[in-house]
DNA sequence: TGTTGATCTTCCAGTAACTGGAAGGATTAG
DNA sequence: CTAATCCTTCCAGTTACTGGAAGATCAACA
């Protein structure tokens, strides 16, 4: 299978799949024409790959992802405790975000948006009000 | 006020600060012997980019409120509209993490967690349920 | 005066995770 | 046969810094 049907079937762009490749995610076999040739493992390989970026992993936890999938006599254990790492991450980012959308809510209803020149946003950032 | 003060005050690494004159953000005066020389108006400029970069406005949404910042003339209208594009990709942002989180959550949870090697996680990720 | 040690300078390179584009070979459809 | 599409490699750019090397300068102390 080409690069082009891996694509399609992973949902990931040919050409993050050959920089997936290149950062020694995978290794697909060469057809005679120099094309890469990917057969249904690769395939599996790319669509967890997919999903588990689209869960927020790094590459590099993908990379211990896969490890862990293709050792037989990993425990479970491991691959909980790094989603639970990730959870936490989560859980933090989310909270910092709701604090910034506070800030930021509070100061798009103090702004009168409108011609006049003076604006409570400018005002805070520029440290008025601190 | 040489770059080791500035960075005290703005609460800005030294490196992040000669970052920012290298991409135009401010051009603080040369002393006699070659060091950086930050007067107040600096340090306000710092202090407003820090904050804003905080609120996770990017550096180029930093410049456009710089630049509006500078101009007695803009209308709140448009900072405002900046703050509130702003506020919809942080909803957005925290909208992506909590479907994010509820699946993890859901896979730490069925996860047994132990030393036997069938893991939920790796079967959701590797698509076995799917 | 000498000499540390901290601070400053510039420049080069690297980070994460791709993405875009150029130049050129292979394949497929009509 | 030709045009369009797909494939290859390689180089460069993105965001917002961060780290480090090599060398100048400064402040403090004996």
């Amino acid at each position: 299978m080409n690069i082009g049907a891996a694509s399609r079937r992973s949902a990931l762009p040919a050409k993050t799949i050959r920089y997936y490749e290149e950062i020694g995610l995978l290794r697909p076999a060469r057809a005679e024409n120099g094309y890469r040739d990917y057969c249904d493992a690769d395939i599996h390989r790319l669509k967890f790959l997919q999903r588990a970026r689209g869960l927020g992993f790094s590459v590099e936890e993908c990379r211990q992802l896969l490890s862990l999938y293709g050792d037989s006599h990993r425990a479970s254990a491991d691959v909980k405790a790094l989603a639970a790492t990730k959870l936490d991450q989560i859980e933090h980012k989310i909270a910092e975000l709701r604090s910034l959308k506070k800030t930021l809510t509070h100061l798009v209803k103090t702004c009168h948006g409108d011609a006049r020149p003076d604006c409570p946003i400018l005002d805070e950032l520029s440290g008025a009000s601190a």
